[in-house]
DNA sequence: GAGTGGTCTAGACCACAGA
DNA sequence: CTGTGGTCTAGACCACTCG
């Protein structure tokens, strides 16, 4: 006999529980919120309130229509350290970081690109030194999927943006960058960049992130501001990721004198 | 004329763009959730919910039996790869990384430590190579706060585990590291850090981080787990650092060839 | 249109802090 | 004890998806 829940919070727990031990599987639909509010003894609020936590956690994700589902895809790794070393870009066939990373867990890699001319966010227009107030970047916008065969999930989106001066009529406003990705592309039209920064944070998806990332609201996402440092000092790309929390572990590593 | 909201999320909105205004100064108390209510024109409980969601966002603070407080301080940067550079540890007075971030901000930094060999926790005793089923760590279990004067907030949970083997009756079981912190008497016994690796995950705090660090269960941290390599390629240290998200930014920097 | 998740109200009560 | 935030119920209705 299942002890009687009385709180949203109790109901989360025995819903997670339930999750871990496999009872509802991955990728599988967990019954009505009605059903198990009976079997709880407690209204379907209330267990609309439970599965919101867990999907805060990114345990489930809850489709307004339809049902709601456990979490299918294990969280992928991301290591910038490895990510910018030569050797490294090398080894995984010139396909770029990303294809890697969602290989190894048995899964299908997918990009969308959008090549544009746009004026840039204001924090990006700072860290360029270019004008906010007019066209003056290109932005590749990226989608980044994986597929299990069954279903696809979006795990990232990535924004780079060119200072326009650098990327007019180049390469780098073509659809398919070729082997080694953009830093390489960059660094052969005089632009190599040396060193790259990272800052993070996390918060919750904004209403539009959530549509295009297809998870709820109340799930946090983190926020990684990139910049690319050319030998003079120039930052010549800054990429904006965000990605759902639950989807990823942040890697890196540093010597230490 | 404030417009009518009619969703939980339209009056998160609302009290979100008050504060951003400056109208609900920093530190300071929300009007009471009933006031708020009656002025929206919205239930109490609705209210209760768009706070939650502020909450989430690290943006307030609800404290039970007491006010809704908005958050104060402002976000402190976080950079392991000028942490472990010995020449940061000289610049920073042989404070440690940690005061130098808090003091940058005009903040007074505090640390509460507690020494105890322990039982390590699963995956900790895993990458140090020991037994999980008996004491076999030493734990410096760090509390950090930050007070402007007139508050003090708690900004990170840190514990640090160290082999028996290496920290048993050694100046790693006593309440001061002096000068240059833990990785420099390590490297005194022998245990010369050369690589550090960290893994960032991202979720709610639970019930007892929440209680220990001043925040709400709705609330996120980031959860890093801090590995410190000797030049043998064996973990001589690994910390479990607890930080709340709206209070940190995580920068970092990454040479790239 | 039927099914399913999301949210609202109105009112009640609980949990915790502080005088 | 009072004040304040947190949550629950019961029922209703909305929003969205799919046949």
């Amino acid at each position: 006999m299942t002890p009687a829940p009385s709180t949203y919070r109790e109901v989360a727990a025995l819903i997670r529980d339930r999750i871990k031990r496999g009872e509802y599987p991955r990728g599988s639909a967990l019954p009505l919120q009605e059903d198990l509010a009976d079997e709880f003894g407690v209204t379907q609020s209330m267990v609309s309130r439970a599965i919101k936590t867990l999907a805060a956690e990114g345990v489930v994700q809850p489709i307004r229509g339809r049902r709601t589902i456990v979490t299918a895809i294990p969280p992928i790794h991301r290591n910038p350290s490895i990510r910018y070393s030569r050797a490294a870009r090398e080894r995984a066939g010139g396909k770029g970081a990303y294809d890697a990373e969602i290989r190894s867990l048995g899964l299908t890699p997918g990009v969308e690109l959008r090549v544009e001319r746009v004026i840039p966010p204001a924090n990006v227009a700072e860290i360029l030194g270019v004008s906010a107030d007019e066209v003056s970047t290109v932005v590749r916008a990226r989608v980044m999927t994986a597929s299990d065969g069954e279903t696809t999930t979006t795990t990232q989106l990535a924004d780079s943006y060119i200072p326009l001066e650098i990327a007019a009529d180049t390469v780098l406003e073509q659809d398919d960058e070729g082997v080694g990705g953009m830093v390489s592309r960059m660094a052969e039209l005089g632009y190599a960049q040396v060193r790259v920064t990272e800052s993070i944070t996390g918060r919750p998806a904004t209403a539009e992130e959530a549509r295009a990332l297809g998870i709820s609201e109340d799930q946090h996402v983190y926020d990684v501001t990139h910049v690319g440092w050319s030998a003079e000092g120039r930052a010549v790309e800054v990429a904006l990721h965000v990605m759902p929390q639950h989807m990823w572990i942040l890697d890196s590593e540093f010597p230490c004198d």
